[in-house]
DNA sequence: CTGTTAGCGCGTTCAG
DNA sequence: CTGAACGCGCTAACAG
């Protein structure tokens, strides 16, 4: 039957070469854009090759070349609220086509970590990207990797490794002056997991921003955890604390969703009563909040494009290291519209 | 120290053999655990191997072999809902390390499908996974391309093609088979989009339950989008309609969270009144919904890992087509919780 | 302009 | 038990 050619071995250079009756050197030369190749015969094996659908093989052109065009992005973070981004970046960094990115998992698992390490460096990738679950620094992978590494989202504990990472005071500094623009004043802050840099590095932002207009914060930071339900009882915490709120920065999207529903039963009017921000600006959250929620987006895709940046600068032999911040952005939606 | 060097060379089977004293040949033997192998040659070997840190280059290996240890996952699921589980399952089905994954994100282009596909092609990939972003069939890559192709997600349109998808018609018979297995005989249907197949299928396993029990749905399939925004829009009309209702399915998780907001705030208490179940089982719309949301979780690990062994089976060369679903399982929660 | 030769890193014969 | 030689697919350097 058909199938019969079912391992099909791939066109090579020599098929090429052999069908338009010349040399693999020269095909490889017409293929390739060389000069010293006649018109007529670069046209004649570009056309046979077209015709057999030949693919160069990398691997092989990976021996000589001494780089496979190929990248790792070892990533922690499960769920990819923070890889995917980051691998569209860096695809779109890498210009499609010329370097493909192996995706790993390791699941917060140093084993699995050191596993798919190795996997990589067998497969002689260029270049590392390594991605965490939190913006806590993690422990480098040390200077005996043999190719170039990038942290990303999680800084290495080392400040001669090259990271990039969110910029979660701005973040939070940006939040509290948006609020402060909008003529606000008695602002609350409600946040998740302390243990989290996150959330401390927001609260310091959102400190210093009201330090600089000579104000107070409302209340101590509400630190909790990073769900809606946390939203909901630590906005009515403040609330009972504080009556006079009218403004609440949350921690995350989630609580300010858990925030802005809480607040809805409560009959307060978001923005005219209370006006609310979050952080992330991811999508699912935003979607459904009602009002529509202002949220501080912290540019992961940029994040993604400078570390694959970066990571190319490295390999191409840059000395590059330290960590580079991301400045975010505030997207204004209905939940702090003037007026 | 040995770093002076920043661009160290990996270092090879060569470099090994040299410093233990031995020939490659012998190297290699001793590493891959040949036989012919004098013990201390070996442990001499074994040594200096792992003080160099020595990882043996797949690419080289796969010249050889035939086979490079990797596949491809090229998917059109920008937000990685369906791609990132199957992923996984991919990587569970592989086993750590022998094989190890390209992800590629097509972003519902078919040029940039193409190219990537190039680029796979290129880097030789044992064999494709290629994933949809709907449920609805679609085109085949075609007998063409060298290597085996599974579908997930999206099936193929061409039967000879192996694919795994989703049983959305179970998912839709389950989720009225729980809610009837309550008690429950008023049951309404919000769905999203009616152009997803998705949605027509899950509808259609809801209408095989009630018929199946000798009912009638109540109303009709509300279709609308896949929004909380509908999903509060579309009860109400049901309710307006048929006060009666005693349950509603719900198209997705997104839905069902409006479904709940809305009943929650017509004073209609769950899962006293009305229960509500929807379909994906997604952590962050779960996470929140008040009561917590029963869901039929459409087991996209399984998909993924039952798409790996596909691969592995068509690498192997069995026939291995056609289209393979993936049963569903109800997650129960208190939104259909008894009493 | 084109063909020949060498070699990349490794596994695999096949002689020693 | 060991080592030299070959080949995988391709490109670079050199001859013609």
């Amino acid at each position: 039957m058909a199938t019969s050619d079912t391992r099909t071995r791939p066109v090579t250079l020599r098929d090429v070469a052999q069908l338009a009756g010349v040399s693999v050197a020269t095909a490889s030369k017409a293929l390739n854009g060389k000069a010293d190749v006649h018109p007529d015969t670069r046209r004649r094996v570009q056309e046979v090759a077209d015709r057999l659908a030949f693919t160069p093989n990398s691997l092989a052109r990976a021996i000589t070349a001494g780089r496979t065009g190929t990248v790792g992005l070892l990533t922690h973070d499960l769920e990819g609220r923070f890889s995917l981004p980051i691998l569209m970046g860096a695809e779109d960094a890498f210009g499609a086509g010329s370097t493909s990115v192996f995706l790993c998992d390791a699941r917060e698992d140093a084993i699995r970590e050191q596993h798919h390490l190795r996997a990589l460096l067998g497969r002689r990738v260029d270049g590392l990207i390594i991605v965490g679950s939190r913006t806590d620094p993690r422990s480098s992978l040390g200077p005996d990797v043999p190719v170039p590494v990038v942290y990303a989202y999680a800084p290495s504990d080392d400040p001669d490794d090259a990271s990039v990472v969110p910029d979660n005071v701005s973040a939070g500094r940006l939040a509290a002056e948006h609020l402060l623009t909008l003529g606000r004043r008695r602002i609350a802050h409600v946040s998740g997991d302390p243990t989290y840099a996150a959330a401390q590095d927001r609260a310091t932002g959102v400190g210093q921003a009201l330090a600089a207009a000579g104000l107070e914060q409302v209340g101590p930071v509400r630190f909790g955890s990073w769900s809606e339900a946390w939203g909901r009882a630590g906005v009515s915490a403040a609330l009972d604390a504080d009556p006079g709120i009218d403004a609440v920065v949350c921690g995350s999207d989630m609580i300010a969703r858990g925030v802005l529903d809480a607040l809805r039963e409560r009959g307060v009017r978001v923005p005219q009563d209370v006006a609310v921000i979050g952080f992330d600006n991811w999508e699912p959250m935003i979607a459904g909040s009602r009002p529509a929620l202002t949220s501080v987006d912290m540019n992961f895709e940029t994040m993604g494009r400078r570390a694959a940046t970066r990571l190319f600068s490295r390999i191409a032999g840059a000395a590059e290291r330290g960590v580079e911040t991301v400045a975010p952005r505030v997207v204004v939606r209905a939940s702090t519209a003037s007026g």
